[in-house]
RNA sequence: GCCUCGGUAGUUUAGUCCGGAUAAGAAUACCGGCCUCUCAAGCCGGGGAUCGCGGGUUCAAAUCCCGCCCGAGGCACCA
């Protein structure tokens, strides 16, 4: 990690500001990393500050899992997989009376006015630089309707605070944003109308946005670096003129580059739409860019996070890499990953045994643990799995620690006969194919849940060593020569595993 | 259209502010070898960047200046 600007050991203040409007996802999750990674390195602190100030356009979630028991618990449960603990978390729905005081200051420096022009009379004076009628009327006359908004007074007439800024400012968004704008609580009520109700004595109709709400509490806060993608660029601009007439200091502002993901949904609106479709089980679906989703896939957070951390922070667009997220987290999970035989596409056949076969499997080529079963002939016949691909007609090969075949097409089924030699030389010598085996006595059907851009489908569906059954879920093994799977447990029967990468 | 930011190996990235220290370092991917009852991992070795293009300043430029090209973002009563 480069030195941050302007940094001092033991006072460096960061913040993490999400809309809770939906569980965290890969993007967002780059703020979160470099702000909480850099206020531990300097000794810092680390604030996560909930910005829920639009319930009409930006409605909250309040929760996503049942067990919550605080407000927005899914973000800092997101958090705490990272290790990101908040040394303080803030609810900015619980911080109008702050904001509304602030406002009354500024009021009073005549550096905001209340500001009746509807939308086209004022894009119309913007472009042209103009002032309106209302800009310049007098501190008191502005207190007054102030006040009334809160109160839900004048709304009929649609009004918003405005802040004075700079009429010719190249950007025609900067010339005199809005920083309060109302909005009717019964139309659009906050999903914690009640705890604002109750510190506020009456319902909120007075919201202030973003860019008001955001500065105010990054000064009193004593935030002293934000990081942030760089499509907030133009909002550095605007806080600005609140700085100004503050006479505060404005943090160092990192802006970043979003992050392009291949695949994988990120847009909230899409997510929440597609849930609501049935086309994605849920906020955790394999489909989706959300953190949740990650790690019910099974990525480590300290992947992810290295991952997303070795981008560093520049103000270009970013193309997250898949194959460095997948070699970081391999590299962590392949020592811990028991292989286990996996038979997609499978077609049986049928292995002529005379006898019982004792089965010794290695779980891991680094390890002498074992598991072993027991192949009993049925008049004269043992019954396995082979993957489709890998057969052919009358062909040999050899069947990992079982042994050396000639598997021949029959009328209607494939029959597989011991070869002379079964020695391992034998098939490294005629270079046969290794290939793994289910017995139908000693295995259950699997379906591995797999996001659809890898395969193009949803669900991988075969048979797996119902060895498998005595696994804990969450964990993590190899499908042989397949990919790293995570283990999520047995329904109906039926294993269940999620795809990580191969 | 206007404004802002960027452009270093296939990919992600260090170095750019304060020009020179091995004529560009790393990770990943790729190629070869060893090992292995996985075409993985691990270990050993290898190729790969005229630092977007053109010009200028300088003894010396990825680094400074000018022009061009390409890419991204912003131009909300969203964050």
């Amino acid at each position: 990690m480069p030195p941050l600007e302007g940094a001092e050991q033991g006072k460096v203040i960061t913040r993490f500001a999400p809309n809770p409007d939906g569980p965290l996802h890969i993007g967002n999750i780059r703020a979160m990393l470099l702000s909480h990674e850099y206020a531990r390195i300097y000794q810092g602190k680390f604030i996560l500050r909930l910005e829920d100030t639009d319930p009409r356009t930006k409605k909250p979630i309040l929760h996503i899992y049942n067990d919550e028991k605080r407000d927005y618990e899914y973000i800092l449960r997101d958090l705490e997989w990272f290790e990101a603990y908040p040394d303080e978390i803030y609810i900015q729905s619980d911080r109008l009376k702050i904001y509304y005081d602030v406002a009354r200051e500024l009021f009073s420096k005549e550096a905001l006015y209340v500001c009746f022009c509807s939308k086209e009379e004022i894009s119309k004076k913007r472009v042209a630089g103009l002032q309106c009628e209302h800009r310049n009327r007098g501190i008191e006359e502005n207190l007054r309707d102030f006040e009334a908004l809160i109160q839900g007074s004048l709304i009929e007439q649609q009004p918003v605070v405005r802040i004075k800024t700079d009429l010719s400012h190249p950007d025609p968004s900067v010339r005199d944003w809005i920083a309060f704008r109302v909005i009717d609580p019964v139309k659009y009520p906050h999903p914690r109308i009640s705890a604002i109700e109750s510190y506020l004595g009456h319902k909120p109709y007075l919201w202030p946005t973003y860019n008001f709400a955001s500065t105010i509490d990054d000064h009193l806060m004593g935030i002293t670096h934000i990081f942030r993608a760089k499509e907030h660029m133009g909002n550095t601009v605007k806080q600005s003129f609140i700085y100004k007439a503050m006479n505060w200091i404005q943090p160092f502002t990192i802006h970043y580059g979003r992050i392009k993901f291949e695949g994988a949904v990120l847009s909230k609106s899409k997510i929440i739409d597609g849930i609501k479709k049935g086309i994605y089980e849920g906020f955790q679906d394999v489909d989706l860019a959300t953190i949740m989703a990650f790690r019910m896939r099974g990525f480590l957070a300290k992947s992810i996070k290295q991952a997303i951390l070795e981008m560093g922070a520049k103000p270009v667009e970013a193309k997250i890499s898949f194959e460095t997220l997948h070699a970081i987290n391999r590299k962590i999970i392949d020592p811990i990953a028991d292989r286990y035989f996996f038979v997609p596409n499978p077609v049986s056949v049928k292995l002529r045994l005379d006898q019982r076969v004792l089965i010794r499997r290695q779980l891991h080529p680094s390890r002498n643990d074992f598991f072993e079963f027991e192949l009993s002939p049925k008049n004269g016949y043992v019954d396995i799995f082979l993957d489709s691909r890998d057969i052919q007609d009358n062909f040999e090969v050899r069947l990992i620690e079982l042994g050396n075949f000639r598997i021949t097409r029959r009328e209607n089924f494939y029959e597989g006969i011991l070869l002379g030699d079964q020695s391992l030389e034998y098939a490294r010598e005629k270079k046969l194919r290794l290939i793994q085996w289910v017995s139908e006595d000693h295995s259950i059907n699997a379906v591995v849940k797999v996001p659809s851009y890898i395969f193009g489908k949803k669900n991988i569906y075969g048979k797996v060593e119902d060895h498998v059954k005595n696994l804990k879920p969450n964990t993590f093994i190899q499908f042989v020569r397949n990919f790293f799977v995570k283990f999520h447990g047995i329904d109906n029967k039926d294993a269940i595993f999620y795809y990580l990468h191969d």
